[in-house]
DNA sequence: GACAAAATGTTATAATGTAACGATTATTCC
DNA sequence: GGAATAATCGTTACATTATAACATTTTGTC
C-alpha cells in the first residue's frame, strides 16, 4: 500500500490545499470549464478540513471572509466541483470532502471515522467493478456507487486503547 | 440465482405486505420487543411501495388513514424498524424501505433505478468482507456498511428499447 | 460593441430531521 | 392488586439541508 488512507493528524496542511487548488486549476483547464473565484474559494474551504464539511458550514465560512453569500451560492460552487470530479458528497453525512486524485474520474469508497469524523478515500476498482458485475448478473445497468464504511479509524483506537 | 432482485412489477401485493408483517412480528417477539400498532402501520405502508418511501410521505399516509401523527410519530417508528433490521434506510434517497430477508443481521448493497425508483437488495457477503477487509488494512475498524448502487434495472431498460 | 451564454445575486420556500417535555400505557416487583 | 419503573406516544417548536424562480452581472464570441 503506497498510499496512506488517512493522513496523519499533523501534515503541512497548507502545502495540502495549494496543491488541491493547483490541480483543480489543471483539471478545469483540460475540461474547459472555468475555476472561478467563488468555486475556487469552497474547494479551498473544503479542503482546509480533512473531514467532510456541510453546505452550510461552509456557507457560515464564507461569510467569515466577507463574501455575503447565501445557500445557492454554496451549492451551486458545490455542484460545480461535484461534476468536474474535485469533491465528493458523503452521502450518510450529507458532506462534502475533496477529491484526493481528481485527475482521473473513479467510484471511491469512503471510510468515515465517527469519532474524529476524518474520511479517507480508497479507490479499489477491482470492488467497482465487482458491484457493477453483480448488478447486471440482475439485469441492472450501474451508473454511480455509493460506498460508505463508518467505523473508527486507527489513530482513534490507539486512542481509546491508551485510556 | 434463485432470487429475483427486483420483483415483476406486477405481482400478488397484499401477501407481500402481509408475509412482512408476519415475519416482522415474529422476530419483534425473538427481540423482546415490541411491533405497536404504529410500528406496524408504518411497517405497512412501506412495504406496500417496492420502492423507498420518504419519512414524510409517510406521514401524510398515516394522517389520511386518520391517525393525527406528527414528524416524531414517523421517525420513531422508523428508528425503531431499523434498529429491528426490518427496513433500511437509502442514504442517497433519505428514504426507507423494507429488507426482504429481516431473520438476520446483515449488510445490503442496494440497486437504486433511477428511472422507476424501486429498489432491490443484494447480499453478496463476500463483498462485505472484502470491503471490510480492505478497511482493516487501511487499520480502520469498520462498522457499518453503505452501499447503493444507482442506474437502470432491467424492466425499465427494456421500456426504452421498445420506443 | 452587440449578442448569447454562463455565472452570480436575491428572496422565498420546500424537504428532511430533532430537541424537549409532558402524558399515557405497559411491565415489573412487592 | 397497587406502587414504582420503564417504554411508548403526543405535542410544540425548531434545526438542518436543499431548491425554485427570477433578476442581474460577467464572460466569451462574433
Amino acid at each position: 500500500m503506497g498510499k496512506q488512507a488517512f493522513l496523519p493528524r499533523q501534515h503541512n496542511h497548507r502545502r495540502c490545499v495549494e496543491q488541491a487548488v493547483a490541480q483543480a486549476r489543471a483539471i478545469c483547464q483540460s475540461h474547459g470549464s472555468r475555476l472561478t473565484p467563488q468555486r475556487q474559494q469552497v474547494l479551498e474551504l473544503i479542503w482546509q478540513e480533512h473531514r467532510p464539511v456541510g453546505a452550510y458550514e461552509l456557507l457560515e465560512r464564507m461569510r467569515e471572509l466577507g463574501h455575503k453569500a447565501a445557500p445557492p451560492t454554496v451549492y451551486r460552487a458545490l455542484e460545480f466541483l461535484q461534476a468536474n470530479g474535485l469533491i465528493h458528497r458523503i452521502e450518510s453525512l450529507n458532506a462534502f470532502t475533496g477529491c484526493p486524485h481528481p485527475d482521473h474520474p473513479h467510484q471511491g469508497q469512503f471510510l468515515v471515522c465517527t469519532q474524529c469524523r476524518r474520511v479517507a478515500e480508497l479507490e479499489m476498482e477491482d470492488i467497482s467493478h465487482l458491484l457493477d458485475k453483480a448488478a447486471a448478473r440482475a439485469g441492472f445497468h450501474s451508473e454511480q456507487q455509493t460506498i460508505e464504511l463508518s467505523g473508527i479509524c486507527a489513530e482513534c483506537q490507539q486512542v481509546s486503547n491508551e485510556r
